[in-house]
DNA sequence: GTGCTATGTTGACGCTGTCAAGATAACATC
DNA sequence: GATGTTATCTTGACAGCGTCAACATAGCAC
């Protein structure tokens, strides 16, 4: 496919992603630009032109990958039992794990580069959203709407607890407030939280 | 100061700061070029070398001047009532407020540019951080610290309720999974979780 | 006045994303 | 099999960026 003396690349779009996701991990968005993707890839520097429109094209499709990843975690979490506690306990620090085993890919996902200086990708918002709209229904129906006090909405419940987890990830990868080896405690601490918005009638004392 | 003919500039130190600040409301990060910015100030390219050692020493300066900003609204907050929801819906109002009047300044504030990409100037960190404990001081000091359940750390309660506050800040400020019509119930939503963590006893129903 | 230092200048380098124009290969059609 | 169309890849070029080196000017101390 990839045979060094050829002209035609085979299946260079393929080997774009590829590449791109290494040195994103490697090296951060900052570290991936187009020309050096290029040489990786063993082409000239405006090859990927003719298989992404843009820069910001090329991370679009590089933060849906991680979308998608994100979405099948959404799949597994299950908040069913009588006792939410173990499934969100597991949810959140699946999510932690996610965030924290490849920074700057979710840095990419949730980042300003691709939601506020770029333009997002209408193929990726829908897959975006429809991560956090699994969550949303998740929260509903799988149990934990019985739970919620009257006069809740799942929604908000599901935008706050997200905000919650999401800021301590970025608290967490930028290093600011919270360090690495709070993590599990901190961690826990947000389980609280999110589990006094969800059943307030009972806690632990 | 500032006179058109004058071979030096008088205050460009001050002057640098109050454009990039004006420069950094209007476009950002991403379009605050040192050179655009010495243009601004009518003066030549590598002026500003002989007052920043660096960009990022620049961008670092900016955010302090934010910190201290944010500094001043810890300080009012005040925890200190029999029933604390007055005073942390007042506190987090006013937080969002913070964020969303320059969301360019608190991007800078706390994002990757300066924690992670960048290295933070010594003296921010320092300011930063200040403002942290600031409020973790309040959250223990201010009579919240009667309302903790035995065996929750202050500093804990801290992280988590600050984590929910900045990732609400973040996902609205990036329009994700937060519109701007969406604030007023979330951060309600936010409000009573934060509280939750804080008066497990009592709750709305 | 003389010299030192702070401040400001132009020139240059390597990096970036992206456009235009041309080269090459693959593939469909006759 | 020849021909033309299209997809793919190439080099050349441009403007913008941060930053270093070398030089110019002004202010200030002596």
């Amino acid at each position: 496919m990839t045979q060094p003396g050829r002209y035609h690349h085979g299946d260079l779009h393929a080997a774009l992603l590829r590449e791109a996701a290494v040195l994103l991990r490697e090296q951060g968005v900052e570290g991936l630009s187009l020309r050096r993707l290029a040489e990786r890839a063993g082409v000239s520097r405006t090859a990927p032109y003719h298989h992404f429109t843009d820069k910001n094209a090329l991370l679009c499709a590089l933060a849906e990958d991680g979308f998608r990843r994100l979405d099948r975690l959404m799949e597994e979490a299950d908040f069913r039992a009588d006792d939410p506690e173990p499934g969100l306990r597991r949810f959140v620090r699946g999510y932690l794990r996610f965030a924290c085993d490849d920074p700057e890919q979710y840095e990419l996902m949730f980042g300003r580069t691709l939601w506020k200086t770029g333009r997002p990708t209408e193929s990726l918002t829908r897959v975006a959203h429809g991560c956090f709209r699994r969550y949303v229904d998740k929260l509903q129906a799988d149990g934990i709407g019985a739970h919620l006090p009257g006069g809740t909405d799942a929604l908000r419940v599901a935008q706050a607890s997200w905000a919650t987890l999401h800021g301590l990830c970025r608290l967490l990868l930028d290093g600011i407030y919270v360090d690495r080896q709070d993590m599990e405690a901190v961690s826990d601490q947000a389980v609280a939280l999110m589990l006094a918005a969800v059943r307030p009638a009972e806690r632990t004392p």
